[in-house]
DNA sequence: CGCGAATGAGACATAAATGTCTCATCGACC
DNA sequence: GGTCGATGAGACATTTATGTCTCATTCGCG
């Protein structure tokens, strides 16, 4: 086997372990290394030959998260059309992403000391960019800044993945749900 | 000592142990049992006697939440005049307790198999009246479900106490935000 | 078939949190 | 002052997750 081919191979591998670890994080967060090491059908020995600790498989996982994230972004094509409508695409793409996301957003609260991955900055701003965009349109209001709307974002997609995954929003109601309270809010149209 | 005065004091005592363990665990949800004395200026002895374990401090925790949070839908008056007038009132009431209700909130996420306290249903039902009465009253729109308005309702508190504690929303803001974002969305109300 | 890398199974030591216990001290009340 | 209950300090055993190691097995590839 030449080198290449065992370094691809192994890239492969980490992957699936990491797509594994995140289904099952993103229900059970506390899930020990054992867990996580039977939920992707290898051993726990293997899976520290993987991830030197539990901190390195949570970065990686962080890591993975950051690159889908930045791939849904991408996707979106946030610049091109209506603010209103690259936002709807957003909340869209970053659908199969949301599970990982709601795991991390929480998980990052706890880590508290520690410097966060700067790769969430660059989403950020490229989020707040969005808000901004729209405000400078005139589509969005200027009496909420790009900060807490993209705040707001995370929170409407971690509330959406959870009530999905408790039975209280059925999953084809997701993007509309939160698309159309983020963009309009409670109130009734008629009403304004 | 008498029995009753006994009794008192120790409640006295109870309530101010969860009070500041909850301001801990907010900060730091991973705190242990010897931090939570520490910061509730008890020794962990002392925190045992009242407390069989962590798992009935946090039961006990989460009482309190959900008894604050009543309180906090009691002053709110959800019933009295306009459905998005008490929407404003519930959101200011429920700033002194967004802390602990996030950590709460993150927390039901993990309990996974285990039944959750019933008391948050009752909670639930009393929001879900709210947005029931605003629907019928022609004030809120009618395409999104109570149910998700309510956990949108939880996921923008959680986010705005996450966002103030890292200082990325300013607190005098905090109500406004949110208020206004879950109220009238993003768009601008000229653009409608 | 034979070689070598990767894996699985499991033993082992370690670390950290938890729960329980004892004992000395303090403070309120009689 | 004396007594009783609550507390603080700390030892101790237990549990649980973690990280490391060894060894046999398996699988792909030449």
């Amino acid at each position: 086997m030449s080198h290449s081919r065992m370094i691809r191979l192994m890239a492969v591998d980490r992957e699936r372990v990491l797509k594994d670890a995140a289904a099952l994080l993103t229900r059970k967060s506390t899930a020990s290394m054992d867990d996580i090491a039977r939920a992707a059908g290898i051993s726990r020995a293997t899976l520290h030959r993987h991830f030197a600790g539990r901190d390195a498989l949570i970065r990686a996982l962080e890591e993975l998260g950051i690159k889908d994230t930045a791939r849904a972004l991408d996707a979106a094509r946030l610049e091109e059309g209506g603010a209103d409508a690259a936002l709807r695409r957003l909340i869209g793409e970053l659908e199969p992403v949301a599970g990982v996301l709601a795991f991390l957003y929480t998980e990052n609260q706890l880590f508290e000391g520690e410097e966060i991955n700067g790769g969430w900055l660059a989403l950020d701003a490229r989020i707040h960019a969005l808000f901004r965009r729209g405000q400078e349109e005139g589509t969005f209001r200027i009496d909420l800044t790009p900060a807490w709307l993209t705040e707001a974002l995370y929170g409407l997609i971690c509330a959406g993945a959870w009530s999905v995954h408790e039975g209280r929003l059925a999953r084809a109601d997701r993007n509309h749900s939160i698309a159309e309270l983020l963009l309009g809010g409670v109130r009734r149209e008629s009403t304004r």
